[in-house]
RNA sequence: GGCCUCUUGGUCAAGCGGCUAAGACGCAGCCCUCUCACGGCUGAAUCAGGGGUUCGAUUCCCCUAGAGGCUACCA
């Protein structure tokens, strides 16, 4: 058989050689160390957390050996594409602070030595390739009928793989000239398919860099390299593109380890020299039934990476949990650099996690809570008002307007040795402190309506915000003891029926007036905020 | 069915042949205190199971089980 010839047959419009490529594509000049990686998202809807971890890997893998991060489009099955996507991948990076060396842009221009970028425009270089593994007999077209869609497909696995077939060789690897000769001048579309040099008893080792080396069948399938349209599914394109790109480091998910062999016999047929992969674990939730599962789009809203705004939590919350994620020690590098950015904290490859880590809001909520403790109540006001300018206009005019009041509720028990931390989200911060964006309108239970009465008609009775805190605790105390409130706790807890109530209680009944609620920060800071007159006619009403 | 990966408290995990098996979140209790929060202290809670190897296994090997993934002209 004359490949060369089948070769010419195939693509008599290719004249370019796989050396011509390589010319653009000089190797890059790397410093030891350097780690050039990338996130090549596909298009289809929007970010999933899963993807977002997996790019956050690869990000702080090149950011820690000052190496290169770079992205590719990798929109080969237009099939699945989905409006709005493409751009959507840019908003959410921006969001996050995530700075791409290199990319394509929104508008179709390159940024970058190594594009296009989008692997929709490489279609020239994917068969160029082709043509070169047909030429040396590493491939072959194939006529059949393509297989379309899903269902069919798992239809097909119930009963395909019971056999056990080691092998499967495409019925078209020994078509002769003659034979593809009267397929094309029939017009007919064709794939290209990998001739597999394996026949299923071989294994194969290769390095993972999370998970050490793996064992595996080799790959003895005909795979498509290139599609009835001209373009590749994702093992070829990825070995083109990465081994072009420069490529040193493949940060994927997990599934793709059992392809990697496939990968690995198309690298070898290509001449190409392998590249290092580092498999990540998959984000998962504990499902219904107690297992382990992906964490889906369908089920968890915070599978969503807009999720995390539309919430209102504060990007680096987001990071640094996934941080702490990837790599625990992370945590013990924080308590001892309270203040320092995330970006400076270094890890190595081998302290990524091997395992599939369950979402833990509540891990986020508190990192999240120690990240706004640390703002002061302008930083606090600013995200704020960000949140709601996008998420709650209506809100958003009200803190603009009420600029100063609003700075001074985001002050509330801010700045001290010991801050509050209960804001975890801008979202929750309206209802959080309700009561001075408004004045109540219920009130938690009161557990005798008589006492309050009285002892509120007393206290408000002209009533003058002290400029001191410890002279409004006094007259607090002075109302209370004149009522029959025990101001010595132990004299209280000694004889409670003796007393209407306490200090404590006293305190209960001025918050219920002022918030309509019984826990809530500080009253004589609440006070000093919502004004003598606002806390009087509260009292009083 | 086959192949691959994973398995330390509820969650994230440290551990790399000898420890009372760290720490964080969460949970419970106590202290502080006008309540909540913060902070401090204390506590409950983990090596999936079974075989080996070894003087000694959480750690090394094998098997079993469970979970996840792949088995497309999807990525």
């Amino acid at each position: 058989m004359d490949y060369k010839k089948l070769a010419e047959l195939l693509y008599p419009n290719v004249k370019l050689t796989p050396k011509d490529i390589f010319e653009k594509y000089p190797p890059r000049n790397l410093k030891n160390g350097e780690v050039v990686s990338r996130f090549a998202p596909s298009p289809t809807g929007f970010m999933h957390i899963g993807n977002f971890f997996q790019m956050f890997i690869s990000y702080s893998l090149c950011k820690v050996t000052n190496g290169v991060f770079f992205l590719r489009m990798e929109d080969t099955d237009a099939k699945r594409e989905v409006e709005g996507a493409r751009a959507f991948i840019y908003d959410i990076l921006n969001r996050f602070g995530i700075k791409v060396d290199e990319y394509p842009t929104l508008e179709g221009k390159d940024v970058g030595a190594y594009g296009p970028y989008v692997q929709s425009k490489r279609k020239e270089i994917y068969q160029v390739f082709a043509k070169d593994l047909v030429a040396r007999g590493k491939a072959f077209p194939c006529f059949c009928k393509k297989t379309e869609g899903k269902e069919e497909i798992l239809e097909e696995r119930k009963t395909k793989f019971l056999e056990n077939d080691e092998t499967e060789y495409d019925p078209c690897r020994d078509l002769s000239y003659e034979e593809v000769k009267a397929h094309i001048d029939n017009g007919e579309a064709f794939a290209i398919r990998l001739r597999t040099k394996n026949t299923g008893k071989e294994r194969i080792v290769f390095h993972d860099l999370i998970k050490g080396d793996i064992e595996a069948k080799a790959n003895a399938k005909d795979v498509i390299l290139l599609k009835s349209d001209g373009i590749p599914p994702y093992p070829f394109a990825h070995a083109i593109d990465d081994t072009l790109m420069g490529t040193n480091v493949v940060v994927r998910g997990e599934e793709y380890i059992s392809s990697t062999p496939v990968h690995l016999e198309i690298f070898d047929a290509l001449g190409f020299k392998p590249i290092a992969y580092c498999h990540n674990p998959a984000v998962c939730k504990i499902g219904e039934n107690g297992n382990r599962r992906k964490i889906s789009k369908r089920y968890d809203p915070e599978a969503k990476m807009l999720y995390y705004f539309e919430e209102g939590y504060p990007a680096n919350a987001v990071l640094e949990y996934l941080l702490n994620i990837v790599n625990s020690g992370f945590e013990k590098w924080r308590a001892q650099n309270p203040d320092a950015d995330w970006q400076d904290f270094r890890f190595g490859i081998n302290d990524i996690t091997a395992v599939a880590p369950i979402f833990d809001l509540a891990k986020l909520n508190d990192i999240s809570k120690n990240i706004i403790a640390k703002m002061n109540a302008e930083e606090v006001y600013e995200n704020w008002l960000n949140w709601a300018k996008e998420f709650k206009p209506d809100l958003a005019k009200y803190l603009e307007d009420n600029r100063n009041y609003a700075i001074k509720i985001c002050g509330i028990d801010r700045g001290g040795l010991k801050p509050r931390k209960d804001i975890y989200k801008w979202s929750m911060i309206e209802d959080y402190f309700s009561y001075m964006l408004a004045r109540p309108t219920e009130t938690e239970e009161i557990d005798n309506a008589q006492y309050y009465k009285e002892f509120l008609a007393e206290y408000s009775k002209n009533f003058k915000l002290p400029a001191e805190k410890d002279e409004w605790f006094a007259g607090v105390k002075a109302t209370a003891e004149k009522l029959g409130y025990a101001t010595d706790n132990k004299a209280y807890k000694a004889n409670p029926e003796v007393y209407k109530g306490n200090t404590a209680k006293a305190c209960e009944y001025i918050r219920l007036a002022l918030t309509g609620k019984k826990n809530s920060p500080d009253i004589y800071e609440l006070m000093t905020i919502l004004g003598e007159k606002e806390t009087k006619e509260r009292l009083s009403k």
